[in-house]
RNA sequence: GGGAGUUUAGCUCAGCUGGUUCAGAGCAUCUGCCUUACAAGCAGAGGGUCACUGGUUCGAACCCAGUAACUCCCA
């Protein structure tokens, strides 16, 4: 049977996927085992997998593989969430294809529409987290408004109003003006645009009657530059946004101000319309932006509707939900708001009132969705109270019952905590769990589960038990989305409904949660507040923040910039093994990853390197007559590969993942690659020993099983293969256990490192030299340090094409010479020294260590050296010191012989 | 404006409590090899003023202060 040159992913993948699932390997029921439990963050319902999904997920899935061979009972849940505003978006649009537009529909219309919509184009973003390998518990699988979900999210509501947690308030919320419907900040871009800064003039009351084109002087300060903008007649204030100078409440100015004392206790009139307002003095005024004199508009600025509230400033909105202009702007009413800020700057020109625009950049948020500018807006919206909720969180993160990885996002999380605002959770969408409040002929509300129980609620809060359903109407909006995934960790084990049932006391709370670290306070902060306040409980352990990938100029990927590959066709490319090696190579914890294919490709590489072991392995014949010539060699593989076990452990307890699979990567290519299998690999067509070839055999079943969580397909399938013998059907590579940590011979180790160096040596002499490797050399050697050459004299010899290996008590005049570790190595070669090079190597070896041995004396004579340094420190520095001594002694002996 | 973080080889990153031979890895580069597992490979080599300036210390990539550049979060 012939087997391909290289591995060939397309041909295991699906073969071996399918071949898990059919054997429930995914599946997990509790049972007696230690459960191990990650709830996927769940992705959009309208997503395609991206690479942030396939490094989130890729490393989930090592976890969980891991866990599952350290013999866990491992459940990966799966899911989606329902994304309001993402997927309301896209019903719309398609809708819109169709030639009809939401507002011609009702609610339960649309619904139904969204819903045949989410059935069909829904979760694809599942199926494509299978190419992946991902090892869900596929039978688990939630959607956020599956009926036990959402009633979770009613209940949640109703349960967190009667304890007053929930309010309904006026607040400044991001308003969409195109999507027609308050976004949560998150879902605001920020982004840095052009802008111009407007400067008009506001004439003071009782200075004389705001006509424009009166004379006014402007003094400039030739020593600040600055130009004094208030006169006796005006005040000028800069803006980006003229077109709200009607629903100015005041002017503001730092009461520091020098220059504009003689404002105190004024009062202007707004151009165009000639409002007056009052001028009024607060810090918060940075006396060197602008012109000093601030412009507050209270219902279109947060922080001016902050500084309104506190000097009770009357909240003047002149913007429809749809960004134009309403009547209380007494002028363009009507108009779009981009519109009337053109028109306006016309207005403001003619009337003598705009005195200059400047070119400005300035950060504005847009709408993730629509992409339209934010307004700050205020209305009527439904709060949840954090700060008691966010007391028990914070807790749970400083004392360590929570682990951020890496650490360093503690601080960023204790500041959001400490400074949390309230959550505005209402949306004015459909998609999505409906508000459970029904408002009353007279104004009040009821919250209740269903309107049934809001009638009876009702009858009793009004007194009046002649009220029918009728007399009812539920509150249109529905929650926001993350008000439900913040349950997700208690709602897919169904802990609302069923506080006490199997599932959630055996997997709750869960070990690791791996996410993003810009929701850190959006979805983790919420899911521990949640945890805690209805299980009492944290809902995980660990919490693993992934960095944000982006691609080689350090740009996020991103749809619109095109610069993000599409990871199906990575997979197609590279194999998903590749592509997983590729994403964990370049993923240090917390850090974001400069994505590059090219660690795809090292990916696939690595898989390539492991099918040729195979295939050499594979390709031997056994002669059971042949004694065992590799005893050395085996057992310093065994140890090598308990002492990497070791790393690789260690590497996992710390969620160093890259780090982990670099030292897997290293034993499997260096140690046993490029170094045992090169020691005991018989001549071409030779038979092997059957003792080596058995515990090869084992080393490389072990190595796929250390390889696994990063490669799950490729090792499946060599797993199956005839070579590793006979597999029951569920003997899979998938749920073998991992191999425990066995004997380690670190002096075994150490002399093998040495016997490296003396062939990395003896290969860079033929390299120099230009000797080919197959031309045989002698090897003599002297010890200084007692290692016994002679029981690797068959290693050194077949590694180095050595065809005499002799001990020597005197140095081999003549003869190429190198040291390794105090030993002196001499190779005799038929072409002559040239002695004046072999001077000079040697002049500077002696010169490096002359300045080495000066530095070390300079400590070990130092007196406060002596008596501050630990004591194992200073026996180094002895250590140091006698071996570069030694090595002196050889090389200055060698300079006589050469009479340099 | 407030907060957090980063800066080590061409690139991406390790470097733990300050102390192994004046800093390590992978990739990339260079040189030589189509050596019967693998050219997606093998062998070897080169490459760094640890951002900068001071300080603490017997000793600093690591601790402290300042400076600069970049990134993120919040406003």
């Amino acid at each position: 049977m012939s087997i391909s040159k290289t591995y060939l992913p397309k041909e295991t993948e699906d073969k071996w996927y399918s071949y898990w699932l059919k054997h429930d390997f995914f599946k997990s029921v509790p049972d007696e085992r230690e459960p191990y439990t990650i709830v996927i963050p769940p992705p959009n319902v309208t997503g395609v997998l991206h690479m942030g999904h396939m490094l989130n997920n890729t490393i989930q899935d090592v976890l969980v593989r891991r866990a599952r061979m350290k013999g866990k009972n491992a459940c990966w849940v799966p899911g989606t969430d329902h994304a309001s505003i993402a997927t309301e978006a896209k019903v719309v649009a398609m809708l819109k294809e169709r030639g009809i537009s939401k507002k011609d529909l009702t609610r339960p219309e649309f619904l139904a529409y969204a819903w045949e919509w989410k059935e069909k184009y829904g979760g694809i973003i599942l199926e494509q987290l299978k190419k992946l390998g991902a090892s869900c518990d596929w039978d688990r699988t939630k959607f956020t408004m599956d009926e036990d979900l959402s009633e979770a999210v009613i209940d949640t509501f109703i349960h967190l109003h009667k304890k007053g947690l929930i309010y309904r308030g006026v607040r400044m919320v991001n308003w969409d003006p195109q999507g027609k419907t308050a976004v949560s900040d998150e879902e605001v871009i920020r982004k840095e645009v052009n802008q111009k800064l407007y400067y008009i003039k506001y004439s003071v009351a009782g200075d004389g009657l705001p006509v424009a084109g009166e004379e006014v002087s402007s003094v400039a300060d030739e020593a600040t530059g600055n130009t004094q903008h208030a006169t006796h007649n005006y005040l000028t204030i800069a803006t980006t946004r003229p077109e709200t100078i009607m629903a100015d409440a005041a002017i503001c100015i730092n009461p520091n101000d020098e220059r504009y004392l003689h404002l105190h206790g004024k009062t202007v009139f707004i151009p165009l319309i000639n409002r007056e307002i009052p001028v009024i003095l607060d810090e918060y005024v940075t006396m060197d932006f602008g012109t000093g004199c601030l412009k507050v508009t209270p219902a279109h600025d947060l922080n001016d509707y902050e500084l309104g509230q506190k000097h009770n400033l009357p909240v003047i909105d002149i913007l429809n939900d749809d960004g134009t202009l309403n009547e209380k702007a007494q002028i363009l009413v009507g108009e779009d708001r981009f519109a009337a800020r053109k028109k306006i700057a016309v207005l403001l020109d003619e009337a003598g009132a705009l005195t200059k625009v400047e070119d400005y950049k300035s950060q504005i948020g847009f709408s993730e969705r629509t992409d339209a500018v934010i307004e700050p807006k205020l209305s009527m919206q439904w709060f949840c109270k954090m700060s008691e909720m966010a007391k028990p969180a914070l807790d749970y993160v400083l004392n360590g019952e929570v682990k951020l990885i890496p650490e360093k996002f503690i601080n960023t999380y204790r500041h959001w905590m400490e400074n949390v605002r309230d959550w505005n959770i209402s949306r004015q969408l459909w998609w999505g769990q409906q508000i459970p409040a029904w408002y009353l002929p007279n104004g009040e509300f009821v919250i209740a589960k269903n309107i049934e129980e809001a009638l009876e609620e009702a009858k009793l809060k009004t007194k009046n038990p002649q009220l029918t359903i009728q007399d009812l109407a539920q509150d249109p909006d529905v929650v926001d989305t993350w008000f439900s995934s913040w349950l997700w960790p208690i709602s897919v084990f169904n802990g609302f409904k069923d506080p006490e049932n199997a599932d959630i006391n055996y997997y709750y709370p869960t070990n690791d949660l791996v996410t993003a670290p810009e929701i850190l306070f959006f979805w983790v902060a919420r899911m521990i507040m949640a945890g805690h306040e209805f299980r009492g409980q944290a809902p995980f352990k660990n919490v693993y923040l992934t960095g944000i990938v982006r691609d080689k100029l350090g740009r996020k990927m991103s749809k619109s910039l095109g610069n993000s590959p599409d990871p199906l066709d990575l997979i197609e490319q590279y194999g998903a093994d590749g592509v997983r090696v590729g994403m964990l190579l370049c993923s240090p914890a917390g850090n974001d990853l400069m994505f590059d294919v090219s660690y795809c490709e090292q990916g696939r590489n690595f898989a390539n390197k492991i099918w040729n072991a195979f295939k050499l392995i594979k390709g031997w014949e056994v002669d059971a007559s042949l004694a065992n010539p590799n005893e050395i060699a085996i057992e310093w593989f065994g140890s090598r590969f308990n002492q990497a076990l070791g790393e690789i452990e260690d590497n996992f307890a710390q969620y160093r993942l890259s780090e982990a699979l670099m030292a897997t990567y290293k034993l499997v290519w260096d140690d046993f690659c490029a170094w045992y299998l090169e020691m005991i690999k018989p001549v071409y067509l030779q038979p092997i020993d059957k003792v080596t070839y058995t515990t090869t055999v084992q080393y490389f079943e072990n190595i796929l099983k250390v390889l696994h969580p990063f490669m799950p397909f490729l090792t499946e399938e060599l797993w199956h293969d005839e070579l590793l013998g006979e597999r029951a059907e569920k003997d899979c590579c998938i749920v073998a256990q991992l191999p425990n940590i066995g004997e380690i011979n670190t002096q075994l180790i150490s002399e093998v490192e040495i016997v490296q160096i003396v062939l990395t040596q003896i290969r860079n002499i033929r390299n120099t030299k230009q000797i080919s490797p197959k031309e045989a050399l002698e090897l003599s050697y002297k010890s200084n340090s007692g290692v016994n050459y002679q029981q690797y004299q068959a290693i050194i010899s077949k590694l180095g094409n050595i065809s005499q290996f002799s001990e020597v008590d005197d140095k081999v005049i003549g003869a190429v010479n190198f040291i390794a570790s105090t030993d002196e190595f001499f190779i005799p070669l038929s072409q002559n020294l040239d002695p004046v090079a072999e001077c000079a190597r040697l002049g500077k070896e002696k010169e490096y260590l002359l300045g080495f041995l000066k530095s070390v004396n300079a400590k070990l004579g130092n007196e406060r050296f002596m008596s501050n340094a630990k004591p194992e420190v200073i026996e180094i520095e002895q250590r140091k010191r006698a071996d570069a001594e030694a090595k002196l002694n050889i090389i200055e002996q060698n300079l006589i012989d050469l009479a340099c």
